[in-house]
DNA sequence: TCATTAACCCCAG
DNA sequence: CTGGGGTTAATGA
């Protein structure tokens, strides 16, 4: 694919002509980092945007004790970074390429320009960090009250929701490649944890768990989420 | 209820 | 063979 298809397939840049795809091209060149690379760092955020063109990022955050909470999970079609106050909620956060990753660099001056000459592009963005933000709360939400458990399920609902894919019916096979250690540092828990937990859920089947895959019953899992919480 | 520790197995590199 | 990952059980906050 070419380089201005490829931006046109970032979510918001749906919206812009090709002939702004082709300046915002122009702007902000391809960018290779190979797996394991630290983009971003507390304090080290320069005004730019990244545009994630393919691979997946993993943005964390490490507390005081050195364990690292995983805030969010980026696909291709993603952007995060901060320009000025407008802020993709990567603050105080680290993102690291979780396999080799394509990116555009987009900085601020730049940004600002297309965003005035096209209005709809600044609408976008609004509407996809408002998406985001509410996903978030709903989190935040999650991660407050519920137990372990509830919070595993809760998880595996988004994680179906965003790299999920239908194969037996009802039954949802996450494709993100997570390890129980992944799992755990995006709930605050610990490996053995999130290990005994699938187990349990697994007796219930709620969840199907084999060799580095899991599958979710959706429908079940949902109406288990409703009635204990 | 869950984190921690520790011991174990499995398997891919 | 080594290290990462998964599982289970005991203990104690």
């Amino acid at each position: 694919m070419d380089k201005v298809g490829y931006l046109s397939r970032i979510n918001i840049m749906e919206v812009l002509p090709r002939q702004a795809l082709m300046e915002v091209d122009r702007d902000a060149p391809m960018n290779v980092v190979t797996r394991g690379t630290t983009i971003l760092q507390p304090g080290h955020q320069g005004d730019v945007l990244y545009l994630l063109k393919e691979g997946r990022v993993r943005v964390y955050k490490v507390s005081a004790e050195g364990k690292e909470f995983t805030l969010a999970m980026l696909g291709p079609g993603n952007i995060f970074g901060e320009i000025g106050s407008l802020s993709t909620g990567t603050e105080g956060a680290y993102a690291e390429a979780l396999e080799d990753t394509v990116l555009c660099l987009w900085r601020k001056p730049d940004v600002e320009r297309i965003m005035q000459q096209h209005p709809q592009l600044a609408l976008r963005v609004m509407e996809v960090l408002s998406h985001r933000l509410k996903q978030m709360q709903e989190l935040l939400g999650h991660m407050a009250m519920g137990d372990v458990r509830s919070r595993l399920l809760y998880l595996l609902l988004r994680l179906a929701a965003e790299f999920g894919a239908d194969d037996d019916g009802p039954w949802t096979l996450i494709s993100a490649d997570l390890t129980h250690q992944d799992l755990a540092a995006m709930i605050g828990t610990t490996r053995e944890t999130v290990s005994s937990t699938l187990a349990a859920l697994s007796r219930e089947d709620l969840v199907r768990t084999g060799r580095k895959e899991i599958r979710v019953h959706r429908t079940r899992a949902r109406e288990e989420l409703e009635a204990r919480s």
